[in-house]
DNA sequence: CTGTTAGCGCGTTCAC
DNA sequence: GTGAACGCGCTAACAG
């Protein structure tokens, strides 16, 4: 059996009250009991008990990290920013997948409160969980609105706009666009802020406007892939000539159906993808893509779950545009 | 305040105690108060709190999880496979990044452990931790072994082999080889093989045999980018005609590397990387690589941290060839 | 400044 | 088959 505070007492000579009081360095402790104390700490290898310290101050040190999948890099790279900084601050990180399945997600949440966590970050799948879960614990949502509950992310539609804005200022006209799950409302104002660029420029000039050729699916390099073969597969004419997508691994995918099918990027084809994942800059050709700024978004989140002031509604923040190699003007105008 | 196992007892006229039995599946529990509690537990919306049963049972059904990065898809995808598994056991997993610092890792592992976990899942990055570690907690090593630890891995040495032989096999005499860091078991083994099947060709075509060109660095992909571009970057008649890593992402950089330096592949240059990461298949082209079956990894991992059966010393899983379009034929012998 | 004590919520004896 | 009581390890309130 590990050694507790009770020993601690009894071999130091003193009340489990000071030891306990040497613990939380409270200073109404004498120098040499303290001196003594700490010795004895040391010398049988007394480590504290963290489930009797939680069960009697009825929270953990633990934050709850729920994300859709933990193998797409933007979010690999939102836990190891959010993980650093929660044990930097003697916090540690549950981590939960939820397969983008309403269902897992609800499953997921339910043990994690379970564990009485000091605060859940979490990337929400379904809207159907938001009642009860604010009340519950601290709660900051990332990239994806919960009702109801805080949320860092980046302003989408910001990041839509930039990316047809970056396109349309190279020459291009015929645009396709590879659109994440429409259930998601991320993908839908990343989608909208495309289109909105492109609704500007009916207004201003109608002549050049052609309707965006609009495809939806995963986020995933798979779904890229598919998606960007069912968009290529067109008689050059109606082919679009550069096409933006919802996540840098949809990029990817369709750097790969460009590729099968002959396409030279970004001779032939122009991308833009979404994200900044670090592959981003280190695929042929590198991708020009929206940046968000994930280190931000990490240290937001876990100031909001951890932080004592109340929590802001909605922390918004600018998307960059990177500019890279997969983009160029048309050959063929 | 959540309601307790006494407000259930109390409002089902009974005692905690048969609530605990109920709780706890006993069948000496009488069908009609079964029925009662479970209904009073529905009622008020009771949640057992989990901190006052570990504290009883002095053990938690956390598992540990450390890894050098998570961002490694590699790692990425171990812990997606661990989590799932351990959730459908009903099992949390608490995550760790080391960053390959050892002094970080044994602070992780420190406080991982005094969160009493039911068992630990470990990539280790130094050796000096291993005393004292295995008596405090079922630990299973991946990837690396950590003396005195079980460890799951693939055949690293025979992996290595795979590649070297596959080049060979093509026709390839002129190899360059990027291993990962010389401090880690897992980079000997992988190199060691690599340079074995030479070994064995310079035994029987004495004449055939090309001393092959070896860097070393880290497992990422900037690493594999600067160590290929210092590889490629000699007079055609000396630089390799292909070249093995240890790891897809190093791969991958090398990939980029290629390109910026003009150089095709396979055409002028053949790779095969190690792990077989999704992305692998995404690249352009596609990367030949050596493929570690992570599925049974994770499962082997969890087995035997929650099994009840002994831990065997070493479970070694044969890694496999994935042939795909980064490996040709050299065209200029 | 220090010792004593009462729970935090739960599981588990031991009586009945 | 069920209830009462103890204690897991800890912190905080209260006495002294």
């Amino acid at each position: 059996m590990n050694p507790t505070i009770k020993d601690v007492a009894q071999r130091a000579g003193v009340s489990v009250g000071t030891v306990s009081r040497v613990l939380a360095k409270n200073k109404t402790v004498s120098e040499d009991i303290r001196a003594k104390v700490e010795a004895t700490i040391d010398a049988i290898g007394y480590r504290p008990n963290i489930l009797g310290r939680s069960l009697r101050l009825a929270k953990t040190d633990i934050i709850g990290l729920v994300v859709p999948d933990i193998t797409n890099p933007f979010f690999a790279e939102l836990a190891k920013q959010v993980e650093m900084l929660a044990s930097a601050e003697g916090y540690s990180v549950l981590l939960a997948n939820t397969h983008d399945d309403p269902d897992a997600e609800k499953q997921q949440i339910e043990t994690l409160l379970g564990r009485l966590p000091a605060g859940l970050i979490l990337v929400p799948v379904s809207n159907s969980l938001a009642d009860g879960l604010a009340s519950r614990t601290r709660t900051v949502t990332v990239d994806r609105p919960l009702s109801g509950h805080a949320l860092v992310s980046v302003d989408n539609r910001q990041g839509g706009y930039l990316a047809a804005d970056h396109l349309l200022s190279l020459g291009h006209r015929r645009l396709g666009y590879i659109s994440g799950p429409g259930t998601t409302e991320v993908s839908g104002e990343r989608r909208g802020g495309f289109v909105q660029r492109l609704e500007e420029l009916r207004k201003s000039h109608p002549g050049d406007y052609v309707p965006p050729q609009i495809v939806e699916g995963h986020f995933d390099y798979r779904s890229g892939e598919e998606l960007g073969k069912q968009l290529l597969t067109q008689p050059v004419a109606s082919r679009p000539t550069a096409i933006a997508t919802a996540s840098d691994q949809q990029a990817i995918g369709l750097l790969r159906a460009a590729d099968d099918m002959g396409l030279r990027v970004p001779n032939d084809l122009s991308i833009v993808g979404f994200d900044d994942i670090p592959l981003a800059s280190l695929v042929l050709p590198r991708l020009t893509t929206i940046r968000q700024p994930i280190d931000e978004i990490a240290r937001l989140a876990l100031e909001g779950v951890l932080g004592s002031h109340a929590l802001q509604e909605e922390y918004k923040l600018q998307p960059m545009l990177m500019k890279r190699g997969s983009c160029a003007a048309p050959s063929t105008p």
